[in-house]
RNA sequence: GGUCCCGUAGCUCAGUUGGAUAGAGCAGCGGACUUCUAAUCCGCAGGUCGCAGGUUCGAAUCCUGCCGGGAUCGCCA
């Protein structure tokens, strides 16, 4: 049951009934309607603008309106009070035994309470992590990938079809870059001093286990060709070490994507797409043949002014027109990306995320005129900028240098305070604003750790459960079924507190689902989590007000589902975000 | 210089897509507690939502222009 779209329809049916008795014009529609929890919890349970968005068509005043409708909506059970407020607002207060039926809503085996229809199965694609195939993942793809990940739980939560897509940069320079760097491993492997990795090249260890590979595969084989014979083989080995590697590292995150797409396939596979895409956007009259202006304010080294064709990014809301031919010859990498996201609308998705690093935020612009164009305005793309992380160990910056390989990998954060921390701290920010991790901070069991404060709390509720067990063995420890519990004892106002907070998921689900955003979810959990302890520590001061009373099984059966209501609700929101509920704290 | 993001309590951040008197957590101040329902609790104080305009019944939220911080600018990926 989704508290505010049950009185939303209750609203409505007020509505028409001014309508039947000629308050109101047949045809006025509540458009922009409105029904949420008001800021100010003292102002009710419930608040709508339904009179002020319907008084022009009623020509009437918000207030004189709001009198009205509140007349039908006294009707209806389970209100208690109607309060006309500020300029036209209805508020709405429940009766304090309603909040039990959300209790009942939770503990309900025929659905999973949260979870939504709002995406009616439509299919969406969400790409993610595309890390280029050149070293393991660190801490700058973490958070990209867990982000990503939790979207993608998230929208399928809302009832989207989700596709969870990576596109792997195994095309351009950089590869040949990795693939050169790779044979160097190659013929150190073989017993030659290859002295310092040059600059420029990938000095990382990770290749060296490609090199060993490559000699025991090739032999000597490889030394005697030329380059553009030998690059090739070595390239596709190495790509092939890193996405394994990278699948290794996104598994320990517990991420898995559906499915992967080849840069390099697009362009080798059966048909060459990237052209494809191009003589289509020709045919459009997108492309033309012409010269860019140099970027101003910036002095390059080597800009070469040249003739050279260009998709009509300004036509679909960039700022300039866009390469697609490197001098090479080559696609540039915004050409294989257009046929990629191509791609991708053919295969149904007019729906596109894609979720990309603070350092690709000057492309957005120019991808999304792309998929205006190709899509002729059918397909939709929003890209989710995440922002640095800042690594600290207790309040101390952590240094890496990027220069001798020797970056902060997703593993050792992974290994150092366990991937649900890590997962946790990565959304809990908004994903457009810079992040602090503290390693130390993660792992510290108090109040000032969300992650713990979180678990500990879910934590609880299981432990209540350990202990009902021990008063009534009837109980199961792991969970307590219980059957017809008389929720109407809980109405104490911590108790409420924990029912109104368990009333507000669903619609919480759906917000953070539509708006792309599952720090939401984080900050929901911390909240509940918040509510929880707060009764809990209400029963140390007041032992009738804790959850296990002996002398009454009745109370206790009430007060257990409450903790069962709350520990599925913390469930619910752990697994969107892709962490483990633990049961009990080491 | 252009573009994008950010600017909210001393600090770190939320803010339900335009709602009412802007909220949490730390830190601060004042109390309570000496405990396994443990890994503290309760209360108080704290604000020109960067600045100035605009849009309207109503703006932290939308539009414009400034100021400050960050990212970015390419035939790289």
């Amino acid at each position: 049951m989704n508290l505010f779209a049950h009185f939303e329809t209750e609203i409505l049916a007020a509505v028409d009934r001014l309508k039947a008795d000629g308050h109101l014009p047949q045809d006025a529609e509540c458009n922009g309607l409105s029904v949420e929890p008001p800021r100010d919890a003292a102002h009710g349970d419930i608040a709508t603008n339904a009179a002020m968005v319907l008084a022009k068509k009623a020509a009437m005043n918000p207030r004189e309106l709001a009198g009205h409708l509140s007349g039908y909506l006294e009707k209806s059970a389970h209100i208690a009070k109607i309060d006309i407020a500020g300029p036209g607002f209805i508020n709405l207060t429940l009766k304090p035994e309603f909040w039990g039926q959300i209790v009942t809503a939770v503990l309900d085996d025929d659905s999973i309470y949260g979870q939504s229809d709002i995406g009616q199965g439509e299919k969406i694609n969400v790409e993610y992590v595309s890390a280029n195939p050149t070293g393991p993942l660190h801490v700058g793809h973490c958070r990209g990938a867990v982000f990503g990940d939790a979207l993608a739980n998230l929208l399928a939560f809302a009832g989207y079809d989700v596709t969870r897509e990576y596109y792997v940069n195994d095309a351009g320079a950089q590869v040949d870059v990795f693939g050169r760097s790779a044979y160097l491993r190659y013929r150190e492997a073989l017993g030659e001093d290859i002295g310092e990795i040059p600059q420029g090249l990938y000095p990382g260890d990770y290749l060296k286990p490609v090199g060993a590979k490559l000699a025991e595969e090739h032999g000597k084989a490889l030394l005697d060709m030329e380059e553009a014979a030998w690059l090739p083989i070595v390239r596709e080995a190495a790509v092939a070490a890193a996405m394994d590697g990278i699948k290794h590292d996104l598994a320990i995150l517990n991420i898995h994507h559906d499915v992967f797409v080849s840069e390099r396939s697009l362009i080798e596979g059966e048909e060459d797409q990237v052209a494809a895409t191009i003589d289509w956007l020709t045919e459009q009259g997108l492309v033309y043949e012409g010269r860019l202006p140099p970027p101003k304010g910036k002095r390059l080294e080597g800009w070469e002014d040249r003739e050279q064709s260009l998709f009509r990014a300004t036509e679909f809301g960039d700022d300039i027109d866009r390469a697609l031919i490197k001098s090479d010859g080559g696609y540039t990498y915004f050409a294989s990306d257009m046929a990629y996201h191509r791609d991708k609308f053919s295969r149904g998705f007019a729906t596109m995320i894609n979720v990309w690093g603070a350092d690709h935020s000057g492309y957005v612009k120019r991808m999304q005129a792309a998929v205006r164009a190709l899509t002729g305005g059918e397909g939709e793309l929003d890209i989710k900028i995440c922002q640095l992380v800042n690594l600290f160990r207790s309040g101390e910056p952590v240094k890496m240098s990027k220069r001798s390989g020797d970056f902060v990998t997703v593993r050792d954060i992974v290994e150092e305070v366990g991937r649900d921390s890590v997962r946790f701290m990565m959304l809990y920010r908004k994903n457009d604003a810079p992040l602090d991790f503290d390693f130390a901070k993660v792992v510290e069991q108090s109040r000032d750790n969300p992650v713990f404060y979180v678990q500990y709390a879910h934590a609880r509720a299981h432990s209540v459960f350990r202990k009902a067990h021990e008063a009534f063995p009837d109980l199961d420890p792991d969970n307590p079924t219980i059957t017809a519990p008389k929720l109407s004892l809980l109405d104490h106002e911590a108790e409420i507190a924990v029912m109104k907070r368990l009333a507000h998921f669903p619609r919480l689900v759906q917000s953070a689902a539509t708006a792309h955003e599952p720090h939401r979810v984080a900050f929901y959990l911390s909240d509940l989590a918040g509510d929880f302890h707060g009764l809990w520590n209400r029963g140390k001061e007041l032992p009738q007000l804790r959850f296990i009373n002996l002398g009454n099984r009745e109370l206790t059966d009430a007060r257990l589902a409450l903790v069962m209501a709350t520990a599925r609700v913390l469930r619910a929101g752990f697994d969107v975000l892709g962490v483990r509920a633990i049961k009990e704290l080491r």
